[in-house]
DNA sequence: AAGGACCTTCCAGTCACCGGAAGGTCAAGG
DNA sequence: CCTTGACCTTCCGGTGACTGGAAGGTCCTT
């Protein structure tokens, strides 16, 4: 099957997947006589694999990781563990970074009456130096 | 004060201040006779201010909105609160969506024994096709 | 034969910077 | 006066993970 079918049934898009072929997270796919690759069904369900882990926010170096010890049938399951543990730990300090910043934006926003007038705490939030601005941040 | 000092007392790396005034979120900045920036107290606030916009993760298109409101003396606060809600709402679609990921990482770590053997609930759950697999997805 | 939907490569752009090279400037110490 | 080292300048390239588009070749149908 061409890209553009591999592309249907993996659900990753024929410019990503030449562009994985490029960075050499998939072997180069082979090609047909007039120069289009090829693609069967293996190709197809490790396209899916990477479609999965990307979705999950694994890096595509992690998912490079993944693929090598999913193709390795003698891998220990430890260390599929740590990368995913990795992963989490990285995914829950997001989250924690942006329920902070949720919190403060929130905070700004319900002293701001949003109306016509001027005055607004939330750009007086965000300068210094003003409102008793003590220069250590928010 | 020259460009290390004004990114000392702002918080903004020199590297990153070129490229504010590149990208003409700050206008460009006054020049000694030996050619080097040269910033005032006034440069060096509007700097804190980027920093701390910045920093609650809005977008430097974002910032440089809210650059200007914050210069129009006579803006209606409503523009601003527009400005943070949308964010917030972005904020918040990032929280939840890494809160789903982390979920299903965590269902899937945590039918891992994470030893020496082979098989693995992680690298099964990203597989489709593999034990039982409908190609719904995780 | 013609059209449209594919495919190919290559180049550039995204976002918000960071690193480094090559060269000019400044202030202090010998 | 000269050197040293810490600054500053510009410019170029790289990051991650793609995406868009141009120019040109191929395939299939009518």
């Amino acid at each position: 099957m061409n890209i553009g079918q591999a592309a249907k049934r993996s659900g990753v898009a024929a410019k990503t997947i030449r562009y994985y072929e490029e960075i050499g997270l998939i072997p180069a796919a082979g090609r047909t006589a007039s120069g289009y690759r090829d693609y069967g069904d293996a190709e197809v369900e490790t396209l899916k694999f990477i479609q999965k882990a990307r979705s999950l926010g694994f890096s595509v170096h992690d998912v490079g990781d993944l693929l090598t010890l999913w193709r390795d049938r003698d891998r220990a399951s430890a260390d599929v563990r740590r990368i995913a543990q990795g992963h989490v730990l990285a995914v829950e300090q997001k989250i924690a970074a942006l329920q902070a910043i949720r919190q403060t934006l929130e905070g700004l926003i319900s002293r701001c009456h949003g109306d016509d007038r001027p005055d607004c705490p939330i750009l007086e939030g965000l300068a210094p130096g003003c409102c008793g601005d003590t220069g250590q941040g928010l």
